[in-house]
DNA sequence: CTGTCTGCCTACCGACCAGTAGGTAGACAG
DNA sequence: CTGTCTACCTACTGGTCGGTAGGCAGACAG
């Protein structure tokens, strides 16, 4: 990594004594998120902690194993908030509404996690144990099927279900992926409380429009 | 770079004879889309051109320069494509259709540089001589005022133009930058010509529900 | 006091990186 | 035949990478 180090970005709260191994956690994510896989060298890590490289892998084997347990640990925290906002109950639009800020607000809360899942997402997963398609397909299919469902009722305009989720995936990440670039091109900080809500404002206000008739 | 080389992308299309020089460009094209800046080698591109790493610096200065021709002159291609659309004829909502279709066909036309784009994105344009949201923004400016125009003038339904334009961003660039994540993710290739034809009416049927009145 | 475990360190390894030095084979000009 | 230019080569440089070996200081148990 050129750039010496994030120190640490703004995701998520942190209590005021964390162990070595979570400190190490929480710079991985910032610097994975920052440089990516092969632009974050350990020493970049371990430099942001205050340790030695070799300390660093003294808790975590091998780059691959840090990289992969801040991701899963991650994906698990998402997929445990998503699945609460789709356990919830509500119908028709109310809990299509509900799972679009719930996926809103956990990215707004980890924002460097979402660039790692689109760095992974461009490259196809090449530094995980996991397939992330395979993963998410289930609850993709779940997804189709409601939103078909919906429209078959006449509750939601009639159109193509994945497409539309397609839509609604890119339009969520791309804001907080895509940071550092929308940085330059607005007047407001992409991350700040209230762009922040604007922009949670419009998906949902864009995606009634396209949804209910 | 893991993966020996991608050979060839599908983009664009390639004259029988290219000169060396060509054919670095197109390499080079594939390799940064398929694994990043730092993911990819200068032994990688010169191995899919048939040469030594030496002759390839032979033809461009440096690593950076190499990176950096590839980028402007896809830059521009695009810059010019998307200037002909909208100096083309038209107002109101066939303008924002004709815009949309344009930038799909660019993009469907360069996978391999919508990746490219979206890494410069979530990096903030890290190599890169030129700030990518200098460039772009006013273009996004003249957009979201256009967009403005036409809200106030009972045209299209009143709303954040820029956000907006963010979430057109966003579908636009998501099916093609992740394209090896929808490969998992879906039953058909993003990128088969029925997929693609699938995908752009999409995006038009999206934009007109949520637009006009 | 002694043995053991944890967390950190310095010093090192081989692999790979971008880039350079210097040479060679062929085309073409005079 | 000679000089020059282009495109390529092998061989090397200094530097960085992930990972390993081995030691040391402090805490804590018996």
């Amino acid at each position: 990594m050129s750039t010496p180090s994030p120190a640490s970005a703004t995701d998520a709260a942190e209590p005021a004594h964390r162990s070595t191994r979570e400190q190490i956690l929480g710079e991985a994510l910032a610097c994975f998120a920052q440089s990516g896989y092969e632009g974050t060298s350990l020493n970049d890590i371990a430099a942001g902690v205050g340790i030695r490289r070799p300390s660093l892998l003294h808790h975590f084997g091998s780059k691959e194993a840090l990289y992969q347990e801040v991701f899963e640990h991650l994906l698990s925290d998402w997929f445990e908030r998503l699945a609460s906002a789709i356990g919830a109950p509500g119908r028709g639009w109310d809990k299509v509404e509900l799972v679009l800020r719930a996926g809103f607000r956990f990215f707004a809360d980890n924002p460097s996690y979402v660039r790692m899942v689109r760095r992974e997402a461009i490259d196809g997963g090449q530094h995980l144990a996991i397939d992330l398609a395979s993963v998410l397909r289930p609850m993709f299919d779940l997804a189709a099927d409601y939103f078909e469902r919906e429209m078959e009722s006449g509750n939601f305009v009639p159109q193509d279900a994945r497409q539309l989720l397609i839509t609604g995936y890119g339009a969520l990440l791309s804001y907080f992926s895509d940071e550092p670039f929308l940085e330059g091109l607005l007047d407001v900080a992409p991350l700040s409380e209230s762009a922040l809500s604007a922009r949670e404002e419009h998906i949902v206000a864009f995606f009634h429009a396209a949804l209910v008739p």
